[in-house]
DNA sequence: GCTCCTTTCTTATCATGATAACCATATCGC
DNA sequence: GCGATATGGTTATCATGATAAGAAAGGAGC
């Protein structure tokens, strides 16, 4: 993700709204600054995720296997539909988790389509890692908007 | 980008939270709320550039050369600088919206190195009348949140 | 119990972001 | 004015998102 460093400025939107009657100027320039807030903010969470070899992708994973229930079988579909992202992703980077021993991926015995994705310890240690700097990170951006 | 699409419960993050005491709830709730608005907002943009066979990058380049004073010049390096892209992107998405007729690029005379990148009468055309529905896209969205 | 449709996951391929390393030209220091 | 350094742009390569299409298994209808 990216954005426009310099937001338009109120002068050039509303340049623009004299054109297009359509336009709401607060909404617009609302809308503006929250994508360039999370842009920002989503750069500066990979970065800070890249030290610990994961990303924003692969640690969403983690954390959604971590906070489901610990009896709970979470399959490839399941971890899917709880992340936005595509299907052969979720195959790519799941076998990139597994090859780095934070994950396991074991057959599931009922359904012979389907794969049971469980953390490793070194997973959680990872996890447990990341967490701190990643809520600091997070509660730190929205103090400069709250 | 992408983003979990069942966002963490407040009872989650509070068990988080007991473990954490670094993290305030509701920050980090709000951030992560403003992430997965920005994430779906951002997919809906380009869903609909898409349609005129541009990408949030290819219109934002159009804004930002559109917006500027009648007489400037502005060359790769320009706006590169104003929107949150590497040089290589740019040097590769110039080229295809020249391609596409939507741009010209010119040497500079001043500098040999530079090149000067300008609106062609395309170009200003499938701006203008990719605006509008811009517009209403990003007032819409917020108009949910306003 | 076949046939057909659905579901789960994978493979192949493309689009588009990044960095590293490279020319060509400008500019700075002396 | 010449060597060193900086700047503008490109090429090569990689990372990581998407879609399309296929293999394998499950399930529904008859």
């Amino acid at each position: 993700m990216f954005f426009l460093k310099d937001l338009p400025t109120q002068r050039m939107l509303q340049r623009y709204a004299a054109e297009h009657p359509e336009m709401d100027v607060d909404k617009v320039a609302a809308a503006l600054t929250m994508m360039r807030r999370a842009s920002v903010l989503i750069r500066a969470l990979d970065a800070y995720f890249a030290a610990f070899d994961l990303s924003l992708l692969r640690f969403l994973i983690l954390i959604v296997i971590d906070r489901e229930a610990a009896d709970a079988r979470l399959t490839i579909g399941d971890i899917g539909r709880r992340i936005d992202v595509s299907k052969p992703v979720m195959t790519r980077t799941l076998k990139r988790l597994a090859d780095g021993g934070l994950i396991d991926i074991a057959p599931d015995g009922a359904d012979k389509r389907s794969k049971v994705v469980t953390l490793t310890a070194a997973g959680q240690d990872r996890l447990a890692r990341t967490l701190p700097g990643y809520f600091k990170m997070i509660s730190g951006d929205m103090a400069t908007a709250m």
